[in-house]
DNA sequence: AGGCAGGCTTTTA
DNA sequence: TAAAAGCCTGCC
């Protein structure tokens, strides 16, 4: 089907995000799209048109919701002060397009209790082959095969030597005690939507693994809290550079995790530049 | 009590 | 070899 996307939306920019971990870049610029145990292949077709391998049913009931298409990305970008918070501004101008994905809760809490003291590249590979080794086997609908994301009880059912074999290293412990947590019915990670943000976050860090900074991940993109602000290394430096005198997290309230991933995505941008002409320079 | 150092698996650059 | 979308333990 094709769809008219009017709001801020740039696939690229969602890819590179550091949310999702299973989306494929493919050699003519469409990705490859897995999200829990579907597929969707997804291609921008002009300004604002996009051909998607769903049918209209299909989007409806899982596409629309997964984009945030409901959400006003655009006007969330204009609640920011220019004369305040120049560096904001610029880089919500500069990563304008990311959209903070509605991804499944379990998904994101095994995605990010693999995703510490790991770079991007690392964690992709982490969350692919605990896939291979625990999810559904599936044929996408171009004939080729993909695995879903495993069921919390199809983890917990892994062995640690399957788990180490998925480069987990320290952390099979945490994937496997959050599975069984989950697959024991101890923890529904679905029902954290209902819980104030703070107490969500509480909950998840009672998990061993689950530190402030993997718990904030897991609400703003498992649980959809867009106010929760995860600092990590990137957010910190930037805090002490470009906010001395302190963060306004009370002035962009309830948006603060859109604005950190702005920001987190404008900066890691920039750094991985300087690092790329000072590699070039020393060639 | 709360802050800090050191260790932890593995990969990437 | 250092750093990587960190967390845990032990020490003070």
């Amino acid at each position: 089907m094709v769809l008219e996307i009017t709001d801020d939306f740039d696939l690229d920019r969602i890819a590179d995000s550091g949310q999702c971990f299973r989306w494929e870049r493919l050699a003519d610029g469409s990705y490859r799209i897995l999200h829990g145990e579907l597929c969707l292949y997804m291609e921008r077709r002009g300004e604002t048109a996009y051909s998607l391998s769903c049918g209209e049913a299909e989007f409806e009931s899982v596409w629309r919701g997964y984009f945030d298409l409901a959400e006003d990305y655009s006007a969330i970008r204009g609640r920011i002060d220019p004369a305040r918070d120049p560096f904001l501004q610029t880089a919500a101008e500069q990563e304008k397009g990311i959209r903070i994905l509605r991804q499944g809760a379990w998904e994101m809490l095994i995605t990010f209790i693999i995703s510490q003291n790991r770079n991007i590249p690392a964690i992709r590979r982490s969350v692919e082959l605990l896939c291979e080794m625990s999810g559904e086997e599936k044929t996408d609908c171009r004939g080729r095969p993909y695995h879903a994301f495993p069921t919390a009880d199809a983890v917990a059912a892994l062995s640690e030597a399957q788990l180490r074999d998925c480069r987990l290293g320290y952390r099979c412990r945490f994937v496997h005690e959050a599975a069984a947590a989950v697959a024991g019915g101890k923890l529904d990670p679905d029902r954290l939507r209902d819980l104030p943000g703070e107490e969500a976050c509480r909950t998840l860090m009672e998990l061993s693994g689950v530190g402030i900074k993997v718990a904030s991940c897991i609400s703003l993109f498992g649980l959809h809290d867009l106010d929760a602000f995860p600092r990590d290394v990137w957010i910190k430096r930037i805090l002490e550079n470009e906010y001395p005198e302190g963060y306004p997290l009370e002035r962009y309230a309830p948006y603060n995790g859109v604005y950190q991933q702005y920001m987190f995505a404008y900066y890691r941008g920039r750094e991985r530049k300087k690092g790329e002409i000072s590699h070039a320079e020393a060639v």
